[in-house]
DNA sequence: TCTGGGGTCCTAGGACCC
DNA sequence: TCTGGGGTCCTAGGACCC
């Protein structure tokens, strides 16, 4: 009796890692096709480093972080482009790109703003065909590129999306079950352990002085051991190099987490409390603005200022209070973090960044308040008052304190070469001139 | 002059309890 | 009075990610 015939192709559950390639560059684009096949950067707040770069800037060498200031004019002699960031336009543009992908899985896990995983379930040639129609379908209806990446486990699938971006001749698709046990090897062994998912560069550092050089090193190592050398990521990473799924990700959707920070650098240092006291308005009146819009209040302030890195001592003033009952308050917010800062401001110090986190945080209107301790009923009415003046206007035009200063203070960060926000905003919407 | 911001997860250590 | 193991919970800090 002969053996039934394999069947050439079995159903397998797969993840798909859909990544936009130069995810911010290729946003600015969206609305200037002029920057289409010209190196372009996006840099960071206050203008400060480079955060995102084209494949043309890529190529001509300019490295994630670069402090701008430095290459500034060699960009500008070799027809760099650059934009302030601009995360209105890349959420926006991002949301689209999640909407779609939702249409093709019904497991959709958004990681960052610019990758998501989908599970799928096909034999190999169904999967490839799907992770080409997506491809195609956010090309054509946003005009953005991805690479889609599929493999059993998630960090395989990050390999996978690696070699979909870096080898053209995949059309921006790759799967680790295209290969043999023996391709996948050659592959693991020519990946050095510092590029894989989950390991930065102090565990590098560690893992080499063990041997453990490439990604084959870390599968063929005995997980146990692992886990007890260098903890539990790592010994999970070696597992799902091995096509056992073992690493678990939260979202990065700060809409459900147990804490929500705003912090920033200056554009220029800040030296008086009254300074100090007008930054911190406007974080806290920021800081609050995203607890409303998640529905959550919170039940401790923690504040912070600090000199710069880059002159040392750093000199850092960072403390945290309890606020009862819970709120989402700005006046409230604001009050703590004053009283946890400007007592500690010492005079010559030059503060260059501060932030304010909220943390504690549980549904608004959950926690029933005695009496005694109910202090103003109405209070938090102010907040939600302010966002919503601001929203009809489109900019903020009413502000607590200082923080509606009719033109915008010295610290206020800088973003000079922003474009515009032409998704969300109809005041700057894209012109398109029939030719 | 000028060097990002906002998260997640894991681990170690201390307090406390039975 | 002294001795002990083994839980849970919390917090601070480290490492990583995009």
């Amino acid at each position: 009796m002969s053996a039934p015939a394999a069947r050439p192709h079995p159903p397998l559950t797969r993840y798909a890692l859909v990544d936009v390639d130069s995810c911010f560059a290729a946003c600015e684009r969206v609305l200037h096709p002029g920057l289409v096949g010209r190196p372009v950067v996006v840099l960071s707040n206050n203008d400060g480093c480079v955060i995102a770069r084209s494949q043309e800037a890529k190529a001509l060498g300019v490295a994630m972080g670069t402090p701008w200031f430095r290459i500034a004019t060699w960009a500008d002699r070799h027809g760099v482009v650059a934009r302030s960031s601009n995360y209105e336009l890349y959420g926006s543009l991002s949301r689209r790109i999640m909407e779609i992908l939702g249409e093709y899985t019904a497991f959709l896990q958004v990681y960052s703003i610019d990758e998501a995983f989908l599970l799928l379930r096909g034999t190999l040639p169904e999967l490839l065909g799907t992770a080409r129609r997506i491809r195609a379908r956010i090309l054509h209806d946003l005009g953005m590129p991805v690479s889609v990446g599929i493999a059993p486990t998630r960090t395989l699938a990050k390999l996978a999306t690696h070699g979909a971006k870096h080898t053209p001749a995949l059309g921006g698709v790759a799967s680790t079950d295209c290969y043999s046990p023996e391709q996948l090897r050659a592959i693991l062994a020519t990946t050095p352990i510092g590029d894989l998912w989950g390991v930065g560069r102090r565990l590098e550092k560690r893992l080499r002085a063990r041997h453990l050089q490439t990604a084959l090193d870390l599968s063929l190592a005995d997980p146990h051991r692992l886990r007890s050398r260098f903890g539990l990521g790592v010994a999970r990473t070696a597992l799902e190099l091995r096509g056992v799924p073992c690493v678990e990700i939260g979202s990065r959707d700060a809409a459900r987490t147990g804490q929500v920070m705003f912090s920033r650098s200056f554009s220029t240092p800040v030296t008086t409390s009254s300074e100090m006291h007008q930054v911190l308005s406007v974080y806290a009146q920021n800081v609050t603005r995203r607890l409303r819009a998640q529905g959550s209040e919170a039940g401790s302030v923690w504040a912070f200022a600090a000199t710069s890195w880059y002159v040392q001592p750093v000199h850092q003033i960072a403390d945290a209070v309890a606020v009862q009952p819970r709120t989402d308050d700005p006046v409230t917010v604001l009050r703590a973090a004053l009283g946890l800062i400007l007592p500690r401001m010492i005079p010559e110090k030059r503060y260059v960044r501060a932030g304010i986190s909220l943390g504690d945080l549980a549904p608004a209107g959950r926690q029933p308040v005695l009496e005694p301790f109910a202090v103003d009923p109405r209070g938090s009415q102010v907040g939600a008052l302010i966002d919503e003046v601001n929203a009809v206007a489109g900019k903020p035009v009413i502000g607590l304190g200082y923080a509606a200063l009719p033109s915008p203070p010295d610290w206020q960060m800088r973003r000079e070469m922003r474009s515009n926000r032409g998704t969300t905003h109809w005041d700057e919407l894209t012109t398109v001139r029939a030719g």
